[in-house]
DNA sequence: AAGATGTTCAACCGCGGGCCC
DNA sequence: TGGGCCCGCGGTTGAACATCT
């Protein structure tokens, strides 16, 4: 007989390809795929395609059942928490998203992917940001993410897990403890702040606490949110920003963001979060207080430090929120989170 | 009510890496 | 060592649905 030529083989395999369906999958392949995975077990996608008698090429039934028949995928919106970690993760590791996938079970690469693209990239545009930009992690870190943490803290209160009352100018005091496979951050008026501690998700907020935050640089512009809008509005107008660069009074509460360098682990989430409690002023963090005191005094030590701060700052007197790096009439509008 | 526009997300595509022969 | 195959990843598309005008 003959010998198959190359060329045979190429038009063999094209007459199966123009038989290969696409598009929407039907409640009927679905059926033959999950029944397939459930005798056979799952890889080998190309044969398992033919097997099974799907008329798909093995990349679509591997998509179809990663990404939609998997019995652990979890349907339904992104939780504050989950959007919290996508944003964390993202802002360490890019678009890497099957990695982020790891750290959110149930949830597949393709969902983040999508949630990035259509969330959170839109919130960019209407900033008028690049996404990507130090500007716009900025602009995550410092106001997207807070939003998220109370976010949590109010689905948590509705689900009477420790009744209490709101008040924004409760101070933190930084205790942490570590149960039930999650991280709280927890304060003495409201109800803990919780990350899913799966994978070691965010890990060192056990760790000690690093040095206090440096304050801002001198070049910090500082935009001032009404309280009012904070706590009520879902749409916060950006357009009462400050015109000029102004260190925050205190007393006043920050987020701080460190990126612990000194962590040489296999871990591969190195940072952590952390809420702290300001201090008035005696005890280190004096250089913040007043606005005629040069931002950059009182570094001294801090010089050296392997730590990579973002904050933000709360003003405890007149419950204002204060976010440094962003500027601009923008519009960050949480309806769509 | 209907067409235009915007949004979401399942699915596809191209590419690169790893493995095997 | 190079070619073929498989797998997984990130980017992109387009159908379905929602909202706006």
């Amino acid at each position: 007989m003959s010998a198959i030529t190359k060329r045979d083989k190429v038009m063999s395999s094209n007459e199966e390809e123009s038989e290969l369906r696409r598009g929407p999958w039907t409640l009927e392949e679905d059926s033959l795929l999950i029944h397939y995975i459930a005798r056979h077990g799952e890889g080998r996608w190309n044969m398992l395609a033919k097997s099974a008698g799907l008329k798909r090429n093995g990349k679509s039934c591997r998509l179809r059942w990663l990404n939609y028949l998997k019995p652990d995928i979890k349907r339904g919106n992104l939780t504050p928490q989950e959007q919290l970690l996508i944003l964390e993760l993202h802002s360490r590791w890019g678009n890497r998203w099957s990695k982020i996938a790891q750290h959110l079970p149930g949830r597949t690469d393709n969902e983040i992917k999508n949630y990035w693209r259509t969330r959170v990239q839109k919130q960019a545009r209407q900033l008028n940001i690049e996404s990507g930009s130090k500007k716009f992690i900025d602009a995550v870190r410092c106001f997207w993410m807070p939003r998220l943490i109370q976010q949590n803290v109010n689905v948590e209160q509705k689900h009477n897990l420790s009744p209490s009352t709101s008040n924004s100018t409760t101070s933190y005091n930084s205790s942490m403890s570590n149960t039930n496979n999650l991280i709280h951050v927890s304060n003495s008026s409201q109800p803990p702040i919780m990350f899913p501690n799966t994978s070691s998700a965010l890990p060192n907020a056990l760790s000690p606490s690093p040095p206090p935050p440096p304050p801002p640089p001198a070049n910090h512009q500082f935009l001032s949110i009404p309280s009012n809008n904070l706590v009520h509005s879902d749409s916060l107008q950006f357009s009462q920003a400050l015109e000029t660069s102004e260190v925050p009074e205190s007393p006043y509460y920050y987020y701080y963001y460190s990126n612990n360098n000194n962590n040489n682990n296999n871990n591969p989430i190195e940072e952590s979060w952390e809420v702290n409690e300001n201090c008035n002023s005696n005890n280190g963090y004096g250089m913040m207080e007043g606005l005629n005191q040069e931002p950059m005094s009182g570094m001294e030590g801090y010089e050296n430090l392997q730590y990579d701060y973002d904050y933000q700052y709360q003003r405890a007197e007149s419950d204002e929120w204060v976010f440094g790096n962003m500027g601009g009439d923008t519009l960050w509008n949480m309806d769509t989170m």
